[in-house]
DNA sequence: GGGGGAAGGACCA
DNA sequence: TTCCTGGTCCTTCCCCC
């Protein structure tokens, strides 16, 4: 600490060049005056404090290690640096630049009069970058504009401007190119070279070669040997400048790695009146190091000799080494350590305290080791955005900003041909308490309506745990992570097939479904995700089961552990899967019960499935074991049990079937099919649904959508929250659920079902809640019907990404056509 | 005990 | 009056096998 009360953690870091020699107390004293008190504040404080436990808990362990401990470690420490050492590789050139100011020199090159004034690019309420004049006053990046104000009053600040930092940015990476066409850009104004290559090649050059700048264009001269040196103006050196025939200045450059860096910068600040410093050294941490060494407008050469090395990594402070920020510097200076040199010394007891991945850093830094191998072409491996604004309270404001971000993401999204599998939902309160919520998806997703339907639930979970307090916002964010691979991407139904054969089960393939249940696959609701999250939910112990959610208000108790959630996936999966036949195969497994059932006839399989389903999704599977691993038999007798009633039990079935579909479907996300609830008990699909959980529930993910009936605007089934059946009847839209749904759609829509107590209703037309298409019929049977298919068809294109083939016709599929069939529906890849 | 997801945090430009 | 954005990687915790 600087001074008693003061954050080390919002004191200036003036660990950047230009910065050196300022009088850092009265600096400190401004900035602290600036912000004591404010919310950010606080909560750096609650940050400080808790690195400060972290120190604390570090010297405690400290305190208990022993000298046996020490010299075990010693003696591993000793061993991997001999490994190390022989791995020493030095035959690399790699060069790190930086742009000077970048986004500061763009905007004064483009208005000279900021030429001479402090200057910063960004806002009042944070600065991308400052100038050297600035910098003086101890204004830099990341600081608030305003704070930087009250250091630098005079200070203009620009609005940056992206579009032409791009441009220039662009112009820059033609000049790398030359040279390592293979360049690693970190960031706009920053690239990792390896002109290692571009040497080799440049020895065959003549010894040396110019450039002339006449005009601003830059030209390669011929060789100029035998004219008399002058020195070029603004020469980032005092490097030799020659005059070509017509009199004009040649800037020359000889072949070392020396040469060929500074002849980069001059043709970077010939292309684009721009100043960039490097670093050249054996790899890429040391580079990183050098570039900073003579900035601006410098280089800085180590030279590829062990020896040097050691010598050079000495005195330097760990801050200097990228990837030890503000924390971990605190952390190794409770220790006593401050420059690389202290951190080699300790090396066995930094072995004991850190993790191995943190040692094996500090090793390699501490002996001056860092990537020979610039990685390029690296795979991203999340895309995100996300928006400060002043505090948004408001339920709607919240939920339309996020579906703005989903929006906005799912086009970046696609820019990248990418989709997701995880979304996660960032929010920031406006005491700067930063949360995530994320959540897993069976599949990869990608459009605006996707992304949204999951964040939207994951809000609305954070929304309730506060409630009834206002969920205050100042940051939302949604990143979506677990891109998907190519084989992810292809369809899923072939894993369906392929899991359902036996012969295929036990092979090593990709596909996402498996017999081992993986966690991945559970569509799981984040109500669920964080039991502590969630106080109207008893959390109890089942053994070793884990853990059981029983929802204390609304609808009958129902518990949800681990196995439920294996068992959904199951019954999910069993839902979506009808087969067509498929050659070479002579049994399949249920995915239910996962036994073999000895038939390639799929209307035999399915009933088998049908019959696993009722047993599970009733609570009271009526299979024995015997009875299952009949199989087939038992449907051989439903046939012909079939033949005798002339078809009535299949109609029956259908009807079971569709109410089955139902309760697995509502039963997985925590909801109930309610049979007894007098007049309500049919709804547009001849069933009314009520919340059995207070939990939030994902309906997207089974491909339900959270639609509403009569007592809804925006019509559909009813889903009510958390209440008795009975009182649906006095639901408005200021029911939490009709509030949603209306937010959620974009407004009440004409209600066009009918209402449930009139299943004889003679009335127009009906509109599908699900599709939102008008059915020429009036017959209630036949448009429920419809809607389960809709639901059915929802269904499987979230699970597989199915796309469904027809939709109003509902027709068999052709006999000889390979695809899944699902209730009469046919689904393509 | 190991693998993997979720959540939070460090760090970077 | 006001403290960003977008990304990666690591750590910790917990569940599950």
């Amino acid at each position: 600490m600087c001074e008693e009360g003061f954050l080390s953690r919002m004191a200036l870091n003036d660990n950047k060049a230009g910065m050196e020699g300022l009088n850092r107390d009265k600096i400190n004293k401004i900035i602290m005056e600036s912000s004591k008190g404010s919310r950010f504040y606080e909560n750096e404080l609650k940050k400080e404090q808790q690195v400060n436990q972290r120190i604390e808990r570090m010297m405690l362990q400290k305190a208990h290690i022993t000298e046996q401990q020490l010299s075990k470690a010693q003696a591993q420490v000793e061993k991997m640096t001999s490994d190390l050492e022989r791995g020493r590789d030095l035959s690399r050139v790699i060069v790190h630049v930086d742009m000077d100011a970048f986004y500061a020199a763009v905007e004064t090159r483009d208005c000279p009069d900021l030429m001479d004034k402090p200057m910063a690019v960004g806002s009042m309420s944070m600065l991308s970058t400052s100038n050297y004049h600035a910098r003086k006053f101890g204004v830099r990046a990341a600081m608030p504009g305003f704070i930087a104000k009250k250091l630098c009053p005079n200070l203009v600040i620009v609005p940056t401007n992206f579009d032409k930092y791009r441009a220039v940015s662009a112009e820059v990476r033609e000049v790398f190119a030359d040279y390592d066409p293979h360049f690693l850009p970190m960031s706009l104004d920053e690239a990792y070279l390896d002109i290692s290559d571009h040497l080799e090649q440049r020895r065959g050059w003549p010894e040396r070669r110019g450039y002339s700048s006449e005009h601003g264009d830059l030209q390669e001269t011929v060789e100029v040997e035998g004219l008399s040196p002058v020195l070029f103006e603004n020469s980032p050196s005092s490097s030799p400048c020659l005059q070509d025939a017509a009199g004009g200045e040649v800037e020359v450059f000889g072949t070392c790695a020396e040469e060929a860096v500074r002849e980069m910068r001059f043709r970077i600040e010939q292309k684009t009146s721009l100043t960039a410093s490097a670093g050249i050294a054996p790899n890429m941490m040391l580079a990183k190091v050098c570039s900073d060494k003579n900035k601006p407008n410098g280089q800085y050469k180590l030279s590829s000799n062990r020896q040097a090395v050691i010598d050079f990594i000495q005195d330097l402070p760990v801050r200097k080494v990228s990837g030890i920020g503000k924390v971990t510097e605190k952390m190794l200076g409770a220790l006593g350590i401050t420059s690389c040199s202290h951190l080699g010394q300790e090396m066995a007891l930094l072995a004991l305290l850190f993790s191995e991945t943190s040692w094996h850093h500090f090793l390699h830094i501490s002996m001056g080791l860092g990537s020979t191998h610039i990685e390029r072409d690296g795979e991203r491996k999340s895309m995100s955005t996300e928006r400060t604004f002043g505090e948004m309270s408001a339920l709607k404001e919240q939920f339309s900003l996020c579906r703005e971000l989903c929006q906005d993401l799912a086009q970046d999204l696609q820019k990248e041909a990418l989709k997701g599998k995880t979304v996660t939902l960032k929010l920031k309160n406006v005491n700067f308490e930063v949360k995530t919520r994320a959540w897993t998806l069976p599949c990869a997703v990608a459009t605006t309506e996707e992304l949204f339907a999951v964040a939207k639930d994951l809000l609305k979970t954070e929304i309730d745990n506060v409630s009834p307090q206002p969920l205050r916002l100042r940051l939302m964010g949604v990143r979506v992570s677990s891109f998907a691979s190519a084989d992810d991407k292809k369809p899923l139904q072939k894993s369906i097939v392929g899991f359902l054969h036996k012969k295929q089960t036990n092979s090593s393939s990709t596909s996402q479904i498996s017999h081992k249940p993986v966690k991945e696959h559970l569509p799981k609701p984040p109500g669920l995700t964080q039991p502590s999250a969630c106080p109207s939910l008893v959390q109890q112990r089942q053994g070793q089961e884990g853990h059981a959610w029983v929802p204390s208000r609304g609808g009958v108790e129902v518990g949800r552990t681990g196995e439920d959630q294996q068992s959904f996936l199951q019954r999910a999966h069993a839902q979506s899967l009808r087969l067509q036949p498929e050659s070479g195969t002579d049994s399949l497994t249920c995915p239910v019960c996962f036994r073999e059932v000895n038939t390639t006839e799929l209307t035999v399989f399915n009933r088998h499935i049908d019959q696993c389903l009722s047993g599970v999704t009733m609570g009271q599977n009526n299979h024995t074991d015997t009875e299952l691993e009949r199989g087939p038999s038992v449907c051989e007798e439903e046939e012909e049990e079939d033949e005798k009633t002339g078809g009535k039990r299949e109609e029956g079935a259908m009807e079971k079937g569709r109410e089955l579909l139902s309760r697995c479907m509502l039963d997985s996300v925590g909801l109930q099919l309610d049979s007894s609830a007098g007049d309500h008990t049919e709804s547009t699909t001849g069933l009314l649904l009520y919340e059995t959980s207070t939990a939030n529930i994902p309906l997207s993910a089974v491909g339900l959508n959270p639609v509403c009936l009569n007592t809804c605007p925006n019509g559909g089934v009813s889903i009510h929250r958390g209440t008795d059946p009975n009182t649906l009847k006095g639901s408005s839209q200021s029911d939490p659920h009709v509030r949603d749904c209306l937010l959620s759609t974009g407004g009440p829509r004409p209600m066009t079902t009918p209402k449930p107590e009139s299943r004889d209703h003679r009335g127009p037309a009906l509109t599908c809640p699900v599709c939102q298409e008008t059915q020429d019929t009036n017959d209630l049977t036949l448009f429920n019907l419809h809607v389960d298919l809709c639901l059915n068809q929802e269904v499987l294109h979230e699970l597989g990404g199915l796309a469904p083939v027809d939709r109003t016709t509902h027709t068999a599929p052709p006999a000889a056509h390979k695809g899944l069939c699902f209730r009469d529906v046919l689904f393509t890849e």
